[in-house]
DNA sequence: TGCTTATATTATATCATCCTAATATGGATA
DNA sequence: TATCCATATTAGGATGATATAATATAAGCA
């Protein structure tokens, strides 16, 4: 059975997508916000990154939908908004 | 319970791997070999792109071990090696 | 209002990636 | 060996991603 061909603004849709995954600091992000949801301080001091940097990375995240956030008062609270993340941070984890 | 943290190692490697996947030609390619194993010039012309693009594209994902290539007199096939590609583009297909 | 904390944005320099064009390698065959 | 076909490599300029530093916004509180 042959699969359908998948259009070129598909392929673009997905890289965009896998592009904003394929960074250490951003895969750290997932990770943490796999175990739950965190505001920018809390993950800019668990990832020993200048907050600054941890914003703009998050930025890339939600940017491509990845993550969703959640202001209260004055903390913004992060939290994974595209499941499909997870899924390929679990086959990514599942190491031979 | 709560997961062990990754290694910062293991996090550049994933991202290396997802940067190798995240581009629009790389991901055809992948779509293309999920079917079966193609030459470099089946490629360039099913890809409608030029011989050497491919054959560079082609050699990110092999040096990522991605894929494996077989030469057979001057030509050159190229086949999925690391069946963890597989999972992800299915991910990415089964679409919402 | 002024001050503090939390977060976002912008500018910039540096480094990586991309495509194209040109060239090189390597096997087959006359 | 000369030539052809298939593939790989290299060099180039263009574009994009990155971290840092500086600054801006925005909420809470004295």
């Amino acid at each position: 059975m042959q699969a359908e061909a998948v259009s070129e603004e598909r392929l673009e849709e997905w890289a965009e997508f896998l592009k904003a995954l394929a960074h250490p600091i951003r895969l750290r992000i997932i990770s943490v916000l796999i175990e739950g949801k965190q505001c920018v301080k809390n993950l800019s001091e668990l990832l020993q990154t200048s907050q600054p940097n941890v914003s703009q990375h998050l930025g890339v995240l939600r940017s491509k939908g990845i993550l969703g956030c959640k202001r209260d008062g004055s903390i913004v609270c992060y939290y994974i908004k595209n499941e499909r993340v997870v899924e390929i941070y679990k086959i990514l984890s599942k190491e031979a």
